[in-house]
DNA sequence: AGGCATGTTACAGG
DNA sequence: ACCTGTAACATGCC
């Protein structure tokens, strides 16, 4: 499910649920992940208080009242559930059905009737809890470029690695050390959007397009975060809830079909760039 | 049945 | 040193 937007998603929703409040207990299922779940988990997380909830990249981070983080990925089928009990509407649906499902693997309980479940249907997310103090430089985080939303991504930070590197465009931005948070959904629909064939060497790209390329890319991601992010195959959000921007891809998953920009009327073509599924049209995307 | 899948990481080879 | 392709991880879907 995750790439920057679905993971921004979580993040806004499971903080407003968590913020504040104390976990009480903690349940292990399953602590088969990409890494084992450490056993100590329980022991730095029940009774602390969540401070915030932050994302860097594709990685939540939970903070918590002893100066320790939880680092969650969620690789690419991992998802957070919300239960809760005792409430009017539809979460209090989730809450049984959800619990016995298949590929859970922890949870956190805040009450009897208020816990958050982390499911993983493929198991290449994880949960590590590290000192505050060695979350950045970790090897999961230490090598991160700049988020695309943030400050730190503009012109002139492009410009210059677009310049020193010899990659296929899509390649970089899907470098997690160049940029960081996008996927493959996502860098396909942002090359779409400029124009630029995702074959195209970094360096050999028109500077004059390096604006347009750092706009397009904050605006796709910003505007699936208001979509409720991308729910291809069976993303959702915490409480169920299903985002909407597949519905405004422009190329991902349209293969054959006809392109969507004004005055284009291209083919959607699939190739594959590093053995990932790449889609571009032929037509607009010449460059 | 076989190919494919939103991510990350390791390795071989050019 | 940098780049690409391949594979691995585990499971489900078409």
């Amino acid at each position: 499910m995750p790439e920057l937007p679905e993971v921004e998603v979580v993040r806004r929703s499971l903080s407003k649920f968590i913020n504040g409040q104390k976990i009480k207990k903690v349940h292990i299922f399953n602590r088969n992940l990409r890494y084992k779940i450490d056993k100590n988990l329980k022991i730095f997380v029940e009774n602390q208080k969540v401070i915030s909830t932050k994302r860097k990249s594709k990685y939540l981070l939970i903070e918590l009242s002893n100066n320790y983080i939880i680092l969650l990925h969620l690789g690419m089928t991992g998802k957070i559930f919300i239960l809760e009990k005792n409430t009017t509407h539809k979460t209090s649906f989730y809450y049984d059905n959800f619990f016995l499902k298949k590929h859970n693997h922890f949870s956190f309980e805040f009450n009897k009737s208020k816990k958050i479940i982390y499911n993983d249907v493929r198991k290449f997310g994880f949960v590590k809890i590290l000192k505050k103090s060695e979350v950045k430089s970790s090897s999961h985080l230490r090598f991160l470029g700049p988020d695309p939303l943030s400050g730190k991504f503009k012109n002139e930070y492009l410009k210059n690695k677009l310049s020193k590197t010899k990659k296929s465009v899509k390649n970089f931005f899907m470098d997690q050390k160049y940029v960081s948070g996008i996927g493959n959904i996502y860098a396909n629909e942002i090359l779409h959007l400029s124009s630029i064939n995702p074959r195209k060497k970094t360096f050999k790209i028109k500077k004059k397009l390096i604006p347009y390329l750092v706009k397009n890319t904050k605006l796709i991601l910003k505007k699936s975060i208001k979509y409720g992010g991308s729910s291809i195959k069976d993303f959702k959000g915490i409480s169920g809830k299903k985002g909407d921007f597949q519905e405004e891809f422009k190329v991902y998953e349209r293969e054959g079909l006809e392109c969507k920009k004004r005055g284009c009327n291209g083919k959607i073509k699939k190739i594959y760039i590093s053995n990932r599924s790449s889609f571009f049209c032929p037509k607009c995307q010449s460059n």
